[in-house]
RNA sequence: AGGGAGUUAGCUCAGUUGGUAGAGCGCCACCCUUACAAGGUGGAUGUCGCAGGUUCGAAUCCUGUACUCCCUACCA
């Protein structure tokens, strides 16, 4: 206690400190046991090789405000923290480093190669762990789980072979997203579409009979050497002639036929397309409804294959297109070339441009899975927050198709299945079988593949838990409490993770989905590498704290909703902890003789000897407590931290600070001890309701008040149901006293302001009440108005004469005063003139329209009754404030 | 093209059963008044995208319309 605080609050001498002593401690362990009630979360998994970003910041504050809270609240609070293994993402970053030193992963092959990547990860795998740790995320770090760790392999394993003996998962061949460089199939997630200009060919391909052409339109000239058909809409009376016939392939030996199909477009081009079933997702749906065959132009590396022919095979795709197009140019078959613009896909991790390629690929059949899912969302088992989330998953989940969980890298959960390379026989079992159950050979092959990453996270909820073995962890925490994420991935993510819990727990992974917005950059873009807009929330960290960072984005969260986060906003509320740190010190220094009493707060004397402020900053208390419980409640994290703004600055700090101001520096009284009781408990409560949204200040300041238990994360969070002891003490009516005087304030601060006064200079003033109340109450709180009036001579009686002086009428209810200051001496009679003119002219028009309302016969009978009275009592107000000012500047100018 | 969202003060955004518009930052004026200049006090600022409609009353509900954005799909 005897440590000065500095006077700026400085969160890098705090944080990491506070973190240390709450890991330490052991704060953040759930139990597996407990008669606690349960509350779990499970943090979505961060790639490992992922650094911190802005959204992980909101996801994470959001989780953890969440997970402080019920933990606060007396819940058994688990928040089971994991990281993916993110195949593409870390096979890249793996081989990008082996390139620097000339090494290739197909040259060190399969074992070697994962080798290093499990090297990399050893090292840099727990990154991100660390910067969840300057954000302050309240993890139970005992529990932190691997994607690849053996226990959630064994889940992975298991649940393949389940699906596999269900008949759900099937192999086929069939057309994917495919990264030329990578070598493997991608997710659609892993596509970027981009605008790309490029140019509409416009191809000559002859009839067979030699009457013509027919002209097709393409961007993609070098696909044609996968041609199988031309096709034109049945109804197309330009063609209908042809259907049936044939036409020569370009620049080939082959002939295709004309075909008809509702799929194209009679008005776009030249209302002919080409056919290239096995390049194009399109072409493919066609080519299956006419039975076409298919001609794979491409290998693994997006070369142009021997099926392209001699003159073209080994070719890249676009030096592919250059020699197509100069051929054709040279067999004036190239009608013409116009510029176009289309979106192309690209492969978010290598940059390259993705082609449908023909592979063999493992499928899960998602028919019978998804039907349960939709189920719990329809009945409300599981809610989205927003609920208009709802009917997007629903729409998802009704165009739902066979989901690609092959992928053809090598850092993931190989495929559990074993080929017999004598008679080709497919085995899927957990364990690497040694015989085939066929023919007994004993010449097995793992499959090549590993599976989609989103795999294994489909399985989250529970594999992080032990699943498959039975274990407390999943009794106590499964289903888990809330899921918080973003909607970008709620159909790859929270969709399959549904279909997967009720698959295998037979239960839902969670009741409740937060879905929160994306956070944007201050134009509204989305934050990514290519842009090179995005915002390192560690660095904010560093230079603001943490407590700022998160508290601006729950209050920027609003409604789920997309935010474009702003740094002078993150400054705001970076003074907003600084005044904390500021509001505390001077508490503090005023507490250095506080005693804490042996009673606690049994020791207050009743309700009327405390002050009114002491009285009216209790009521605000159970207000901000209120407000912030309905906040947390509801979701709406920006309602609770806006309430707990408003009350710490513009209440507590503004007024009640002020207001205690003359008790604190005067003898030690009673009242100054009640007050200081008051101060300190307020204190408390102000931590306690920060803390959640502010761990590391409010930790940090807790520990030194003179009223705390052990910490403040493990203490309670106060709420009016259990903080009454403490708000009984909250008077109502001290708020109309309290109003009053700061009305009083207002009205001579706004005299001091508008005229100039410095604010160093005294002033004297003349207060006349307009009744007995009102006298009482302006005598008993005397001190403050001069005080923070900065009044030298106050008079309190009658107005006098007001020659020379500014006059400001005080209006509350029914209850009025009058504030009279003499300027003589001080300003220019003019200008007091001109701003009670202003004043009485906005007054007017209130008036005005008021009345105009409550002479209105509809209005009166139609409006509910409190607002009819409501309305009265303002143009009440109204009306004697502009008798008041009219009669001063009747006196005023004479 | 389909689905969704937005349009409120110079900027970023609140505004939950319809009852005379709010915050932060910025701006202007006066101040280092012994917690805080990352501060204090006072002040200015909006026909709530546009047009209709329902209503005594609309930023709020309905219809239309313009513009912006997001997601999904994609023009061969």
């Amino acid at each position: 206690m005897s440590e000065q605080l500095s006077d700026r609050y400085n969160p890098q001498e705090v944080e990491d400190k506070i973190y240390q002593w709450w890991e330490s401690s052991g704060f953040f362990k759930a139990q597996d046991q407990s008669t606690k009630p349960p509350f779990s979360v499970i943090l979505p998994p961060p790639n490992v090789t992922g650094f911190l970003h802005m959204g992980h910041a909101l996801d994470h504050t959001i989780q953890d405000v969440l997970i402080r809270w019920k933990r606060m609240s007396g819940f058994n609070a688990l928040w089971l923290p994991g990281t993916d293994h993110a195949g593409i993402a870390t096979q890249s970053v793996v081989e990008r480093e082996l390139k620097k030193i000339g090494e290739t992963r197909t040259h060190l092959g399969r074992e070697k190669f994962l080798e290093k990547v499990w090297e990399w990860k050893h090292t840099y795998g727990d990154r991100i762990y660390k910067q969840m740790r300057r954000l302050g995320d309240s993890c139970d770090w005992d529990r932190a789980v691997f994607t690849l760790d053996e226990n959630v392999s064994q889940s992975v394993r298991k649940v393949f072979v389940s699906l596999f003996k269900k008949g759900w998962i099937y192999r086929g061949q069939r057309l994917v997203n495919w990264s030329g460089p990578l070598e493997t199939a991608i997710s659609d997630l892993e596509v970027e579409h981009k605008s790309v200009k490029g140019s509409m060919y416009h191809i000559k391909y002859p009839l067979e009979s030699g009457k013509g052409f027919l002209i097709v339109a393409t961007t993609r000239p070098e696909t044609l050497l996968g041609d199988v058909a031309v096709a034109v809409h049945p109804e197309d009376s330009r063609y209908s002639s042809l259907i049936g016939q044939k036409v020569r392939l370009p620049l080939t030996h082959r002939t295709i036929p004309i075909i008809a199909d509702t799929y194209v477009d009679q008005e776009f081009g030249s209302g002919v397309v080409k056919i290239t079933p096995a390049h194009d997702f399109n072409d493919y749906k066609v080519g299956k409804r006419h039975e076409l065959p298919l001609i794979n132009i491409l290998d693994r590396q997006c070369r142009l294959n021997e099926q392209a022919g001699e003159a073209y095979q080994g070719l890249s795709v676009s030096e592919g297109r250059k020699k197509i197009l100069e051929n054709l140019k040279a067999q004036e078959l190239l009608e013409k070339e116009e510029p176009h613009v289309h979106s192309v896909g690209h492969c978010s991790r290598s940059g390259a441009v993705v082609e449908p390629f023909l592979s063999e690929q493992w499928f899960v059949k998602t028919e019978n899975l998804a039907t349960p899912a939709k189920r719990v969302v329809e009945s409300g088992t599981i809610r989205f927050n927003p609920e208009s989330w709802t009917k997007t998953y629903l729409h998802w989940m009704n165009i739902i198709e066979d989901w690609c969980i092959s992928r053809q890298l090598w850092w993931g959960h190989r495929i559990p299945a074993w080929h017999c390379q004598s008679c080709q026989h497919i085995m899927v079992e957990e364990n690497a079988p040694s015989r085939c159950e066929k023919c007994q050979s004993s010449e097995l092959v793992q499959d090549e593949d590993v599976l989609d990453t989103w795999f294994s996270s489909a399985l989250w909820p529970f594999s992080t838990m032990g699943w498959p073995l039975e274990n407390e962890t999943q009794k106590t925490f499964y289903p888990t409490s809330v899921l918080v994420t973003g909607h970008d991935i709620i159909f790859f993510w929270v969709a399959r993770m549904i279909m997967m819990g009720l698959e295998f727990k037979r239960d839902v992974p969670f009741r409740e989905i937060i879905i929160h917005g994306l956070v944007r950059d201050s134009q509204g873009r989305k934050m990514s590498k290519s842009l090179n807009n995005s915002i390192d929330p560690v660095e904010l960290i560093e230079k603001h704290g943490a407590d700022a960072l998160r508290f601006t984005l729950m209050a920027l969260t609003a409604s789920g909703r997309d935010l474009k986060f702003s740094e002078q906003r993150l400054e705001g509320y970076r003074n907003f902890m600084n005044k904390i740190w500021n509001a505390t010190r001077f508490s503090l220094q005023n507490l250095v003789d506080f005693e804490v009493p042996s009673a606690g707060i049994h020791a207050l004397p009743s309700k009327a000897h405390l002050s009114p402020y002491d009285q009216w900053i209790i009521a605000k208390t159970g207000d901000v407590e209120a407000a912030v419980q309905s906040g947390l409640d509801s979701h709406r994290f920006s309602d609770a931290a806006n309430a707990l703004y408003k009350f710490i600055w513009n209440e507590f700090c503004d007024w009640y600070i002020e207001f205690i101001k003359p008790i604190m520096s005067g003898e030690k009284t009673l009242e100054k001890q009640t007050t200081q009781l008051v101060l300190a408990q307020t204190l408390n409560r102000i931590m306690r309701l920060l803390h959640p949204f502010a761990p590391f200040i409010t930790e940090e300041l807790y520990q030194k008040l003179p009223i705390r238990n052990k910490a403040c994360i493990v203490d309670s969070f106060p709420t009016i149901g259990n903080d009454k002891e403490w708000l009984q003490f909250a008077n109502a009516q001290a708020a109309f006293e309290i109003d009053l005087i700061k009305e009083t304030i207002s009205a001579i601060r706004n005299i001091r302001g508008e005229n100039r006064i410095k604010p160093g200079e005294k002033i004297s003033v003349r207060l006349a009440p307009k009744d007995e109340i009102v006298q009482k109450i302006i005598g008993n709180n005397r001190t403050v108005i001069e005080v923070l009036g900065r009044v030298g001579d106050l008079i309190i009686g009658e107005e006098g004469n007001l020659s020379k002086c500014a006059v400001a009428p005080v209006v509350l209810g029914s209850s009025k005063l009058v504030v009279v200051v003499p300027l003589e001496g001080l300003v220019d009679i003019e200008e007091e003139i001109k701003r009670l003119e202003k004043t009485l002219e906005k007054l007017k028009k209130d008036i005005a329209g008021l009345s105009g309302r409550l002479n209105n016969e509809n209005f009166i009978k139609n409006a509910a009754e409190d607002v009819v009275e409501a309305d009265r009592i303002l143009l009440q107000q109204a009306q004697a404030q502009a008798s008041s000012l009219d009669e001063a500047l009747m006196r005023l100018r004479n």
